[in-house]
DNA sequence: TTGTACGCGTTATCAT
DNA sequence: ATGATAACGCGTACAA
């Protein structure tokens, strides 16, 4: 079934009929209706493919992201999906995992598909070295890209994100506040966002004046879910006669692992040992006492995306750059004197 | 830059232009060398609408999910797009959400993109009543549906899951069989695997010959993130008076809940309270002790799926029932006899 | 080995 | 209000 089966059927002209689909106003009602009939009667679906033809579009959207099995990834994926399909745009997926060479074939996949824009989910799709981002800049040259949790200052990419240095530097302070000196800053990824948690860490100490120790800024090495991994890389740090009494975690899952190693060697939380996470996931409700935990506003970060986006889309004048403030969410982990807003 | 410019570029026909494109072997080396280094310098990508239309395919393939940031739903389909992409297939998400209005809608926005195939990922998709089923027996008289964990007799419509009857009827022997006789089933599904879940916790009551309370089986109807939810829910059952010496929960996330409620009545783990969950996934991990699950073989799940998907598309003759067995993974939150692996 | 010409099913422009 | 027809850019059968 085509438009022509349909015209004939009607008795109209091609023409008449799209009209009728498209919604134009200048069909007579009577025509109108008879041509839905027949549609509706045959079940007719108008062919995507040569529409996107005729309109340069199939109101398709990429969205990249390296795991959509992370926790964290999974809810932007779905907020974004969700927020697009409201305004009529259908999402091609890929995971492009978090090798470099991997991420670009996902590009031009995505560029060959001829979505009308793509969206990068995570901050890892920026990398420290100028020649690696060259891939997303050349693909702006001709489709708009939109980065969630990253930075890349070049024409038609737009960055939507949360201030990730403020954000750890506010916890790291009020930790610092409250009477903990030897804070451990835990982390697993080198990524834009990841180093800029690591600055605000650090930023914290040299406001505070305190001195701070390499020692205390750990590296992570392992799997994204290993969880029991965590536990143990702390457990060895305190063999090796590390010693803190804070644990701030550059993700929930390394707060949790800091839990489990606590009850392992009968720290009390928060008394002895306090923790922050970050992302306020699910994680920080799975664990008892439940995770203080670091809220980057995921649900305002990906629908203020979408509408960047889709302004972009419309031809209208739209920031190449959004910010947002995160949020520390008090729960059971931490006793802390009070809230520090710093600037 | 279409074919035409390349072919004029390079000095042949659009006809040499589109055997050098799609790997012909019929084309002079030279010539093959000439073209492609036109296409290259122009960075010239074939119009895939075009393709599309012609071809009557863009190797796209719809993935249906209530919700992608579901931990089970998201690795799901994380497992399916990566296996899918490896044999050159797009996907197009969708996150339908659990009402089956917006399903029959994305089902619909699915087919008028003209995919290749719909693949359902979750047993909601196939509802109680026959008639709310409907809507993917119309779809699969023209497109090939792939359900996962789910069941429907229909052509065209092909099932890859787990058998959650005997999967849960194990569960509940072993926990029988190590002396526990009143296990609390924790469910919040009433969809197709979880009625079969349910059964299985029944009929292994039946084998034993035990009597089963209805009070035992226990409907949770609350978010499916909320934990604490899920602590309060059964610290009120143990008010009124239920008395259980196990939970089997019908996801991991109730299970956590369960070890929120043992920890604050301090009830211990596994010596007073047993506690299996359902999914094996990193959830189990958080909490302390690790919790004891059912695997039902996702990886494995969705890669047989998308093999049989595959292999429909390629016109071959495949099962339209494919079902493998779960697996109980004993961890802290159990002390079994031993694993009774009835058929 | 290469080129010509047509078909794919729309939308949009221009008549009428 | 409606119809005829030209694009859109590709693959491919057929001819050379």
């Amino acid at each position: 079934m085509n438009i022509y089966d349909i015209s004939k059927q009607a008795g109209v002209s091609i023409a008449t009929v799209s009209r009728v689909l498209n919604g134009s106003p200048n069909v007579k009602p009577a025509t109108r209706r008879k041509v839905m009939d027949i549609i509706e009667q045959y079940g007719y679906i108008p062919n995507a493919f040569a529409r996107g033809l005729g309109l340069d579009t199939m109101n398709s959207i990429g969205i990249m992201c390296a795991d959509s099995s992370d926790l964290y990834l999974a809810k932007a994926v779905y907020y974004i999906e969700t927020n697009l399909r409201k305004s009529g745009y259908n999402c091609i997926l890929i995971c492009s995992g978090y090798e470099h060479r991997n991420k670009e074939e996902a590009l031009s996949r995505l560029l060959s598909q001829r979505v009308d824009a793509v969206i990068m989910v995570g901050s890892n799709y920026v990398e420290p070295e100028i020649k690696d981002n060259r891939y997303i800049m050349s693909a702006a040259s001709q489709t708009p890209v939109f980065l969630l949790n990253a930075e890349l200052d070049c024409p038609n990419v737009f960055c939507t994100m949360c201030d990730d240095f403020k954000a750890t530097r506010s916890a790291a302070a009020a930790l610092l506040n409250s009477g903990v000196t030897d804070i451990l800053y835990l982390y697993n990824s080198r990524s834009y966002s990841g180093m800029r948690k690591l600055s605000g860490y650090q930023s914290a100490y040299h406001m505070s004046g305190l001195p701070l120790s390499n020692d205390l800024m750990q590296f992570f090495d392992g799997s994204r879910e290993d969880i029991s991994g965590v536990c143990h890389f702390l457990c060895d740090l305190r063999e090796q006669g590390l010693v803190f009494h804070a644990v701030l975690a550059a993700e929930d899952m390394l707060a949790v692992g800091a839990i489990k190693y606590a009850r392992i060697n009968r720290i009390a939380i928060p008394d002895e040992l306090s923790v922050i996470g970050y992302n306020n996931s699910l994680l920080t409700a799975c664990s008892d006492p439940e995770i203080t935990s670091i809220d980057n506003k995921l649900e305002t970060l990906c629908s203020q995306l979408v509408r960047t986006c889709i302004g972009v889309l419309n031809g209208e004048d739209m920031p190449p750059k959004v910010i947002y403030s995160a949020e520390l969410v008090h729960k059971g982990t931490t006793r802390l004197r009070e809230q520090r807003q710093d600037q």
